[in-house]
DNA sequence: CTGTTAGCGCGTTCAT
DNA sequence: ATGAACGCGCTAACAG
């Protein structure tokens, strides 16, 4: 009953069906429908409702050059900022039609590969890519073929949409509301910068902000083995004025706020913290963790229209969307004197 | 430069250039390239690599009738389980040379018939199904033209294999931990039922573990609105026991947690908490939430390779996969006398 | 308004 | 071992 080998009913049972020619059942599926008559209209519903006819995409994509396919190359899909920005992408997919295969490479290159040929050789109409985009001869050759656009992170000599996060303006925010709540001296801690653009641009942007800030230090460390003993060494160097965490994204929000806790340290009253990215879970740590959100979504749905507007046939020079984040005040960043 | 109007190469395209007919080089790129001699096997690779050729996976599908592709219906992607075991059904494809089209339903009926027309107008092979099953004429339908498999719930009337935790079973060991460590008066907290087998599963299973526990109290309510409520009353009911939650999921462990924070519950010397679903953040809240893990990423795997069974033409009786929860101790169910 | 014809890119007989 | 011809399901061009 459940087996899967009876054959899919097509455009020419409806056909012989409703006694019509093939052109016709394809002019009702498609957007020519009010150059049928009504009488043959009513015969080619009544035949696709009776026998279940659904239209084959893959054909109808072969023939056209339309798949209504969206290909999303994502680093690493358990990271909840791909997700929320991917919801964003399906969401607008849906509404305007599309499907999206969604190819995570668990930042392996060689999946990065692999998944771009995949994406490939199914036609699909437009790529957002959120890697490290490491095989820039295929993806610079799929860009001849499809519009592509960035999220989060730029592919260096790749010239393409980008749309992700002010990281500049947001890391200014973070200064500022830092300064202003009397912490002096600042910890930031980021993953390893890889060449992710967007890494590099807060990174820059702290050290920018603690130059110009009197009386302030600044100091970068990188998640991994060691995090625990910079943090360590961190709280033990006092003379600074009070200190506070920085942390680049929500992979290094918890990995330094697991090593604070396993180092005994009372969140927050020993030290402060601001992180970028808003997860759920960041009113229950401690007296809560102050951190800048990022729109997610829109900027997933901004990747999406962005392409809808390529494929549309927009030909106007490379475009960057920068979004602003919206500071959430919490306990972490308790005012001190 | 970017412009998406360059004509794709073609299979006629590399015949040509290798002088060769379409059909050795559908040899070439298929299972029979041992059928070609040497020299056209050399002469067409060197065409393939120097034009760039892909074959066309929309192309052959329509021949072969297989595209590849396998489809995922979720109801929920921002639910980290979903993530979790749509990452191992990823991995699995992959290795398999499958890709994944992931359809977000957002836990709407409407999104739901919506994505099944898309996928199977896009010729999946096979689909994974994580959501309620509302539209259960499309989807036995579908079934007839090929394999499914549930994941984690049941839908009614559709004869279909299906993996998951075995609730039963982990509910037990949360009421066995719960009882060894002295809590007595235990509250479950649910996202609503709504006919979600696994969670009905799960409330009948401590009903049951209640019931046969002597001096154990057991209640069940429901995330939403009231939650707040039920918790300051469950928390003000003194006279049972030690008290402790026991939430179903992930969601439900989030809001339970938000709530009781916000009720000024020190986290957690007035209440033990056990989870089921383990999520990263568990360590940092309070003295650590302990909880049930779900072997997610195997779920997904053999969700994948299940479907691969039957695809391959396996067509035993409909099976069910039960995999056991793993217990994780934390400060949230320290021992009570 | 409707049917006929000719492919889209590829796999698969059949010949040779 | 290789090529010619046909068709997968569908759309687009042209006739009528």
């Amino acid at each position: 009953m459940s087996n899967p080998t009876r054959a899919r009913v097509t455009m020419n049972d409806v056909a012989d069906m409703a006694g019509v020619s093939k052109a016709s059942v394809s002019r009702f599926i498609g957007e020519d429908r009010q150059l049928l008559s009504e009488a043959i209209a009513r015969r080619i519903e009544h035949a696709i409702d009776t026998l279940g006819y659904r239209p084959n995409q893959m054909a109808r994509g072969l023939k056209r050059g339309r798949t209504r396919l969206i290909g999303m190359l994502v680093a690493d899909i358990r990271n909840p900022y791909s997700i929320a920005v991917m919801h964003g992408v399906e969401t607008a997919c849906r509404k305007h039609g599309y499907s999206l295969v969604v190819c995570n490479t668990d930042r392996d290159d060689e999946q990065e590969r692999l998944h771009l040929a995949a994406l490939r050789s199914y036609n699909i109409e437009g790529l957002i890519v959120n890697t490290l985009g490491h095989h820039l001869d295929e993806l610079r050759e799929l860009h001849t073929e499809l519009p592509m656009v960035l999220v989060d992170r730029k592919v260096d000599q790749l010239q393409s949409d980008l749309v992700g996060l002010n990281n500049i303006a947001a890391v200014e925010q973070a200064m500022d509301h830092l300064y202003q709540s009397g912490y002096r001296d600042i910890l930031m801690v980021t993953e390893p910068q890889d060449g992710t653009s967007s890494r590099i641009e807060r990174v820059d942007a702290f050290k920018a902000g603690v130059a110009h800030r009197s009386g302030m230090r600044g100091q970068v460390r990188e998640t991994g083995d060691n995090l625990r003993d910079h943090l360590r060494d961190f709280l033990a160097d006092s003379g600074h004025g009070h200190k506070a965490l920085f942390t680049g994204n929500g992979v290094a929000t918890l990995s330094s706020t697991r090593q604070l806790h396993e180092l005994g340290c009372h969140l927050f009253d020993d030290i402060g913290l601001i992180a970028l990215d808003e997860l759920d879970w960041y009113p229950l740590v401690g007296s809560g963790i102050t951190s800048l959100a990022q729109p997610t979504h829109d900027i997933g749905v901004t990747a999406f229209e962005c392409l809808l507007e390529r494929l549309r046939g927009d030909q106007e020079p490379v475009k960057t969307y920068d979004f602003p984040a919206q500071l959430i005040v919490r306990g972490s960043t308790r005012p001190r004197s």
